[in-house]
DNA sequence: CGACACCTTGAAGAGGTTCAAGAAATGTGG
DNA sequence: CCACATTTCTTGAACCTCTTCAAGGTGTCG
């Protein structure tokens, strides 16, 4: 067993409990190391997939921070959502064998490649995988879900609150600061995500910072008052 | 073998070829039978399932229609979708064991239960019932996507138009006609799906009526001009 | 250093919301 | 079956949020 295939093992991967489901026997969790294939890199700016590409695999964030955007042919662009280590992308392309929006890469990253076929096989095998998979495919259901309710409800400073009481949580899950973060994206997909135009989204975050609320200096933002964020999103709460 | 027995089989539904995997072999088929426990009938207004309810089955609709809605704490209420005969609902529940949005019947509705351990089990041993019920999955974050599209991209009048084009194409998939339909949703629901005021749909409907794109009368629409409609969601085409 | 992409800010304008009132449909009870 | 209450829908006018247009600032990279 030479080094490489030490580090493809899933069993091994410090991401595990992100992307893999937990509670598997060791006979288990080594047949889920057939999962992935391959890694592979992508560059700052590169896609992974892209609408119209036949879809094979379902792919595992290892490091890297990605987008995923829809368009339409009259030049409409929807960024969909943002991922980062431990998110599975891919998921769109299952339904009609190809992907239908694009996965950018918004820096240097390294995904894990799992072939659908092979999910497919060993999840009628392991059970918790099986599991796992319907639940990942669940929670991104959940996840637009929650997006809709952003779009469809809030007004500009409110979803803007929302997005980086997000971000700030799904890096903190990561280890990452509760209050600082860097922003991967720019204000344009931004404002493309939620809904907004890119001069309303610098609008409001330079509002955000005239109130105290965050520090913004370019893509670095540091988050100085959580709570007030909280009650911009939840304008009942706060009375 | 009675005649409630045949009712409930799967295998004689004339909607199988909408929610169930088609290129089965009798032995599969068969197989299929099982999934559906019962049915169940849901009176105009009422719940199939609520936010915090425990999941235990998937849902496919076999007569009327359905509205699914996610809401907050502080009142903000947001309709994630329409469903109609062939769909299938409750997916939301599987990521957390409880389901995050309420699914209230807008007709009186009759669904078939699906217990989601059977189809956990009877998709490990059938192969076509597994990529079904991905597919299935991933169809729902597909048009999710498109809702994420409409809602962060298009003004009033494209957001309505493509309402209109989504539910008569479903509509006419399923037999009724392409031009001719009967809202099953207030005016108020509409607002919510689209992320407008209730006004804002009114107003958007006498516009097109107006327009002699559309004859609106309450909750009956006669579709005029489909492709003025068409042109409406995709501005750039019609140039 | 200069070119380029990215971000910020101001002012004017449009689209959609809010508030208000009335009309049309639906439901209820006598 | 009708009168009345209630819900749902429509329409108008004022207002507000966000967009659009325009210009200038900041950071980055060859």
């Amino acid at each position: 067993m030479n080094h490489e295939t030490i580090k493809v093992a899933c069993s091994n991967c410090n991401l595990r409990e992100l992307c893999m489901p937990i509670g598997l026997n060791h006979d288990e969790l080594n047949r889920i190391d057939d999962l992935v294939a391959t890694r592979r890199h992508v560059k700052r700016g590169d896609t992974l997939f892209r609408s119209g590409d036949k879809f094979s695999s379902l792919y595992a964030i290892r490091t890297g921070f990605f987008k995923t955007c829809v368009a339409t042919e009259d030049g409409r662009d929807q960024v969909t959502g943002f991922q980062m280590a431990g998110e599975v992308i891919g998921l769109d392309g299952i339904v009609s064998d190809n992907h239908s929006c694009d996965a950018v890469a918004l820096e240097d990253a390294e995904v894990c490649v799992m072939p659908y076929d092979r999910i497919e096989d060993l999840s009628r095998e392991v059970h918790g995988l099986q599991r796992h998979v319907h639940k990942i495919m669940s929670r991104e259901i959940v996840r637009e879900h929650g997006v809709m309710l952003l779009l469809g409800s809030m007004r500009a400073e409110e979803r803007l609150a929302a997005f980086l009481l997000n971000l700030v949580q799904r890096l903190h899950a990561r280890g990452f600061s509760q209050s600082e973060l860097i922003l991967r994206m720019s204000r344009e997909e931004i404002g493309s995500f939620l809904g907004m135009k890119i001069e309303t989204v610098s609008r409001t975050f330079s509002k955000f910072a005239d109130e105290g609320i965050v520090e913004v200096k370019q893509r670095h933002v540091r988050i100085m008052n959580t709570q007030a964020l909280k009650d911009i999103v939840n304008p009942q709460a706060c009375v």
